[in-house]
DNA sequence: TAGCCAACCTAGCACTTGCTTGGTTAACGA
DNA sequence: TCGTTAACCAAGCAAGTGCTAGGTTGGCTA
């Protein structure tokens, strides 16, 4: 109420419009731009400040649509979890045997990559330091459904006899999953490289490896 | 000098010693202690009195041997990567064929785990967003010697018949990589599991993939 | 067309951050 | 034994941090 209230700023740099599409819409557009900063600076790096100038908003805006920057790191995560559980029973659903099983899981896994690239390199980044507060517990219950899923087809195959029997589940388990989380590191969507093709080089080298025979 | 002076902290909050060791050896300190929590926390979120309480010391106090973080986490990573390239140029120097160059390649970095953990895993975490700066440009020089490094010898192999020639030299490059470089995250030192048996199943897995001949 | 309310803005609070300045202590060599 | 100095402490600053409280606007519905 002072003499200088509006001296600094125009009515120009207010946001130009707003259209009633539901909150569902903006939220997800919120949450599409704040998971892909914080997969690319990390999300301790990336300020509520940076999330909103991305969005054309001021920072204290972002509070009409959530509780808390921790809630929305909450929300992408969950939601990845929830898409990748999905996608994995998907395969396993299928009936194959465990060589087919195995290859479908490294193809969706890596087929996300596309749809969810910032989803999994923030899970990759972030889950580690999050899933010791009780609010991710469920990062840690996920953690072992993944590996339950994968060990299971990997013993299955050991079993068939399509995998060697020398191989050790677990380890190889560990193996694959780092491998195909880690992709996205590298992984530009839109560009000449294709999904298509690391998939190919990937199931190649984990199936059969390097080594001509 | 206010009456209150010496009522909240009695003398035996002090440092309880201070030998003369030469600066160099409690740098040497200071940077273990670091580089531990930069690798369980993250750069961004440990705090110099992070730092300076597990060394039992004050914030302040670390200015007397880096002139900054910034500083610490450099030196850090130079030293990490000074190691691995010489390893690297090591496993070269022995002239042996491309697979058996490639196993050592793999082998070597597989082993740093043991006394490089935690440097590992920075390098790993925070690289990418450092690389952007100009004081860490070597982050990306290293990056290409490494690169340059192992697809070398994945091409030697395919030319000397040794590695199937469908394999794509760079795209197996980054699967190896990754697969090592991420190791550390899960492997805890001291444990049960022993480094050799981690580099017995991933040589097994990368060189002959999962499946039975 | 009056009123509601989603979606923003404005301003700033309480706290934490990396880092600085000046002072203190004790190991050590002369 | 005395001056030097490495290694710390004490106190706090400026810049940022997540988040809040209250005000404003305009699309929408009744």
């Amino acid at each position: 109420m002072a003499a200088t209230k509006k001296t600094v700023r125009g009515g120009s740099s207010r946001a130009p419009a707003r259209p009633r599409r539901g909150e569902a819409v903006r939220q997800a557009e919120l949450l599409a731009i704040a998971a892909e900063l914080f997969a690319d600076r990390g999300y301790v790096a990336t300020t509520v400040r940076d999330i909103a100038d991305e969005a054309g908003i001021l920072s204290g805006s972002l509070y009409h649509h959530f509780d808390s920057k921790e809630s929305m790191i909450d929300e992408i995560l969950s939601t990845f979890i929830d898409q990748t559980l999905a996608s994995y029973e998907g395969v396993i659903a299928e009936g194959k045997g465990p060589k087919e099983t195995f290859e479908g899981l490294v193809r969706t896994s890596l087929e996300s990559m596309v749809g969810s690239r910032s989803a999994i390199l923030i899970y990759q980044n972030e889950a580690r330091f999050l899933a010791a507060e009780p609010r991710f517990s469920y990062l840690t219950a996920a953690h072992r459904k993944f590996e339950k899923i994968w060990t299971d087809v990997l013993k299955k195959g050991v079993k068939s006899g399509e995998f060697r029997d020398s191989i050790d589940p677990k380890l190889v388990y560990r193996l694959v999953r780092d491998t195909v989380w880690t992709a996205p590191r590298w992984y530009r969507p839109g560009g000449s490289l294709k999904p298509e093709r690391i998939i190919d080089q990937y199931l190649a080298v984990l199936v059969d490896g390097v080594a001509a025979h």
